[in-house]
DNA sequence: CTAAAAATATGATATTTATCAGTAATTCGT
DNA sequence: ACGAATTACTGATAAATATCATATTTTTAG
């Protein structure tokens, strides 16, 4: 038999655990689970969604394609996290990508168990609207944090981020590793420019490297180096 | 006789719309107009707010300090639009500072009112997380314009903006009369610079100017500057 | 295991943007 | 209306960042 949502832990970070004993019951009986590979994609910007993904394991980009061909990740989520909610919510086509940085697994929801719930359960439409009124200040965060500090800056703020997110593994190397261009898509800068700096932090005893894993070796200095000094 | 929110028209414009009779009746029973001239403040970032504020009149500009010292505009509010909601669901503290950039007038509503609604009426708190959800949508957007983008293009792009949301006077002027450092802080650039690009325009015969007002001569050419020609 | 492909790295250079310095124009208070 | 203060503007220069070219390393497919 396939896992109920009713006993699952991951319900307790996101907004599901608004949901009556029934919501939940329909919901666990419409839901499917998927495996998403890494670099396989959820959905692609523009995609009309007909529910949400509610992410168990594993890591998502979430990007924006540029004109230029560039794509900026806006976020990255993790356990817990519920995404296209934001574009269900609105009944618009959503804007963004959601791509697997490793291999996933989620849960797949008809948007019809979270519009019904929403309409009719005023705890779980609080829940969801405290949940996006966050990710709107962090995205205001975000907005600030690229027009005002410099590559550097922003390269060392993403290292402290990851840490702080998704931890560390047993060597001591960021527990998410990214590829370098998909740092660089997350600082908003040409790949060129994010290894450069790699090379410069690594170089200054900032970071410590084997492969395309990354690791903090001295958190005070990246501080710095985000404070501007 | 103070006007009353239930004959207020600005109200359709946002989620104040979904009030019952009764629940509007409570709002205006606690609500206060006030007066906020140009250049005077609604609230500071890291100020708790004790209500929010529904604008009637004028525009204010939201905006995020950086430890540099500049101010980074992260959106634009006229009529209809209620300020502070983020804050107040969160019960954190704001992040962002509101300044009047013309004369404005505005109601407060204690946040009373807003909370108790939140949680007994789930058409009003959709109708809340819907336009968080679409703020949510435009701070992506812009974070991808920022670090995609060049000074040039988002220059070009911020024009188009304030024509589109502000309209244009009789003379065929921007509505929305900001300073150059406003531009420059909407954009996300160094004033001078903002100024450099127009005076580039101007000579292009892309806009013309009189004083600190701007108007738009050769939309289709600006479109080609966001375009990226 | 090996060749091909992809990702990472580095140098040289061009472009964009910010900063500093100074002048002109405009706004504001009395 | 007048001087002071703010805002707008322009030029010179410096700094940050992107782009192009190319080499090296790592990963992948067969």
């Amino acid at each position: 038999m396939e896992s109920r949502c009713e006993n699952c832990i991951i319900r307790q970070f996101n907004s599901l655990r608004a949901m009556s004993k029934e919501e939940l019951k329909q919901v666990s009986d419409t839901k499917t689970t998927k495996i998403i590979k890494k670099g396989e994609s959820l959905f692609e910007e523009g995609d009309k969604l007909n529910g949400v993904y509610c992410v168990r394991n594993g890591v998502s980009k979430l990007s924006k394609l540029s004109a230029n061909g560039k794509d900026q990740i806006v976020k990255l989520a993790s356990k817990g996290e519920v995404l296209g909610q934001r574009s269900v919510i609105s009944q618009e086509i959503t804007n963004l990508s959601a791509v697997a940085v490793n291999d996933m697994e989620v849960c797949f929801i008809p948007k019809d168990s979270i519009t019904n719930t929403l309409q009719k359960n005023p705890n779980f439409t609080l829940e969801v609207l405290r949940h996006i009124a966050h990710d709107l200040k962090e995205a205001d965060d975000v907005i600030v944090n690229i027009s005002q500090k410099t590559v550097k800056q922003r390269m060392a703020e993403a290292f402290l981020y990851l840490q702080n997110n998704f931890g560390e593994d047993a060597d001591g190397f960021l527990a998410l590793t990214l590829s370098r261009e998909d740092i660089s898509n997350v600082v908003g800068t040409a790949t060129e420019s994010a290894i450069r700096i790699i090379s410069e932090f690594k170089k200054k005893g900032l970071i410590h490297t084997s492969g395309k894993k990354i690791g903090i070796k001295d958190e005070r200095k990246l501080l710095e180096v985000v404070e501007g000094f």
